[in-house]
DNA sequence: TAGTATCTTTTACACGCGTAAAAATAAGCG
DNA sequence: CGCTTATTTTTACGCGTGTAAAAGATACTA
């Protein structure tokens, strides 16, 4: 009737659009997982009619009596966090380049919904999990037993004392501390550390990176001391708040900070601006300097801008893809896990 | 052998399952579904069985067969925004409130990714879908025809022209604006405004909203040109090039500018740092002013902190979960979309 | 042209579970 | 204790597709 938006003929199942086509179902289901391999003239016959026709083969039914689903699943531990979901990005973007569907579950910061994604990732059988662990507070149970199940691999944050023969895609945090410990060193104040929360492997990692560099360079290490009380998820908040009663103190006020990620720099920055930290004295004397680390899409855009350093995103979501294809395709888990770790770039800004 | 860390006996399907405790498949099928439809003997043996054994019920089996799925899918522009994500997080915990699993695609601003990721729910055949399009350039064709085939609900975005049947939850950008512009407007300078690239809905819906403000309250209203070019999706980025332009001209520094969403704001405020249009004057009173919309999670970290206008994202997510859930129950889709906006609140903070 | 090797299609069965209908069991009652 | 009814379990079938094995078609050789 109408020439456009004509409604195509819909088919519900590929056993009624084989019939009308005129060939068995078999060899449409060939066709579409490779349509090579079904002869020239049944291709073009399948290809005019899919053309004329709406369907969509259903997606059970086709993972369901098959060795391999073609489904990586990542599990992440919260998607509050554009670091997060610049590597859920990035890991989607390779993952699809080898035709591999994502399946993405956040754990929303919750254990319990972290066991919950880890059963469904087994439940659907995917070839291979990449697993951002929510940190310490994971359940480690429920992960151990994803592991003898399916490949998976560790990416971002890992567990130090178990899992050693699960690979795992992190920054080289050793460099990348040292490499900002060293401008920050050279370039005026040596600097105090303000940590994370101690929730994964890379609290730990970065602060010790810190203590030794420091240790290295000659100059004694200073931590500052965390608040009591849990801070979650919101570390802008935390960072500021924290900073806050210290300044009021006059505390660290002429110190160069380095904050172990730079959502806790961006709120160590806010509370420094309003203790008017960097505007203080006319010229380009500011009172304190503050690094970051990570390269947070909006370090950029704080003032001062942010100086930090950057961790490769693009690069371990290639990685993580790429290591658990590798054991989706090898199969065999050797007994100790492959750690690549990604070196991190300076990014010198303003703050510091 | 180990008391701890005993591995659980591994078992594969149901029918194995039940074979070991002694009862049929189908009993065990019906606990699964619902505990309390199997006799009181039953269920404790099968409970009893369950603490020793390791099984997970296959995904694919169990929504196969069935007529309703319990899956609620969700099709997003983007994940790198944290607007988008704390939707996400609100719809994930609504649905799952209500038992449902949500399986998120996004379309990595690609219209066709979100082409495949409707195929996708199509072929997952999921109960409802709720929809974020990409916005104009979305592959209208393919929403279009997962509309005929499952329940939907527009979020954040719609089409005006089209789709008048269809649900639509977003906030009311007609009330939103208007709050902030009447308190830019008695508080000092009307505003001007700087869109957004005109992507979505709301970017045509806050300018109107701006314009018709402005004739009500008699002053005339300015729209800040945009430059050529196609903008992305980097809105910080976007906005502190464009407004770096003009204030190098020496256009706007003295205004009120009210930008169309907290990320452009964000990098409007970095443009006027660096043009020092905050810190001119010793005292307080900044050159310019700039406002947002949204309440984005960082905001309130940038100095000058951003005066704006809050979603209510929970709101949103909530109400979204909550008229999916309505079409699934009742099945009847109206002639007329039922919409549902939500108002803003006014968050004065210090940027204006 | 018969015979053999190769490529393609079809037949036949399987996958793990949901579910309606049939069978078995339990409960209630005179 | 026999009969009826309510409850629970089991038998039997189906879902839409993948895939191995059998059948068929085609090409190539002698």
């Amino acid at each position: 009737m109408h020439p456009v938006n004509t409604k195509k003929k819909k088919i519900r199942t590929m056993e009624e659009l084989a019939s009308t086509i005129g060939i068995s179902r078999p060899t449409l289901s060939r066709y579409f997982q490779d349509p090579e391999s079904v002869s020239l003239s049944s291709r073009n016959r399948i290809e005019a009619a899919l053309e004329k026709v709406d369907y969509v083969p259903n997606f059970f039914a086709t993972k369901m009596n098959r060795k391999s689903t073609g489904l990586i699943g990542v599990i992440v531990p919260y998607l509050n966090d554009l670091f997060i979901t610049k590597l859920l990005e990035s890991i989607e973007e390779f993952a699809l380049k080898s035709d591999y569907m994502v399946i993405t579950q956040s754990a929303h910061g919750d254990p319990e919904l972290e066991a919950r994604a880890v059963q469904n990732m087994m439940s659907m059988s995917a070839d291979g999990v990449i697993v951002a662990p929510i940190g310490q507070a994971s359940s480690l149970e429920s992960i151990e037993r994803l592991k003898d199940e399916l490949p998976i691999v560790f990416v971002d944050s890992r567990f130090p004392d178990n899992f050693h023969d699960v690979d795992y895609i992190g920054t080289n945090n050793k460099q990348s501390i040292a490499l900002i410990v060293d401008y920050l060193h050279r370039s005026g104040d040596s600097p105090i550390f303000l940590g994370m929360p101690p929730m994964n492997s890379n609290s730990l990692e970065r602060e010790l990176a810190y203590t030794s560099r420091a240790h290295e360079l000659g100059f004694k290490p200073e931590i500052i001391p965390v608040g009591v009380g849990t801070p979650g998820w919101e570390f802008e908040e935390y960072a500021c708040q924290l900073m806050d009663d210290h300044f009021s103190k006059g505390a660290y006020i002429d110190r160069t900070i380095l904050c172990a990620n730079d959502r806790l720099a961006i709120g160590a920055i806010r509370a420094a601006n309003r203790h008017k930290l960097f505007s203080h004295g006319s010229g380009d004397n500011p009172l304190c300097r503050i690094a970051g680390h990570d390269d947070h899409p909006l370090s950029a855009f704080v003032s001062p801008a942010l100086t930090t350093v950057s961790q490769n995103t693009t690069g371990m979501g290639k990685a993580a893809v790429e290591q658990i294809l590798n054991q989706i395709v090898h199969g065999k888990r050797e007994d100790q896990g492959r750690l690549r770790t990604f070196d991190a770039e300076l990014k010198v800004r303003e703050s510091a």
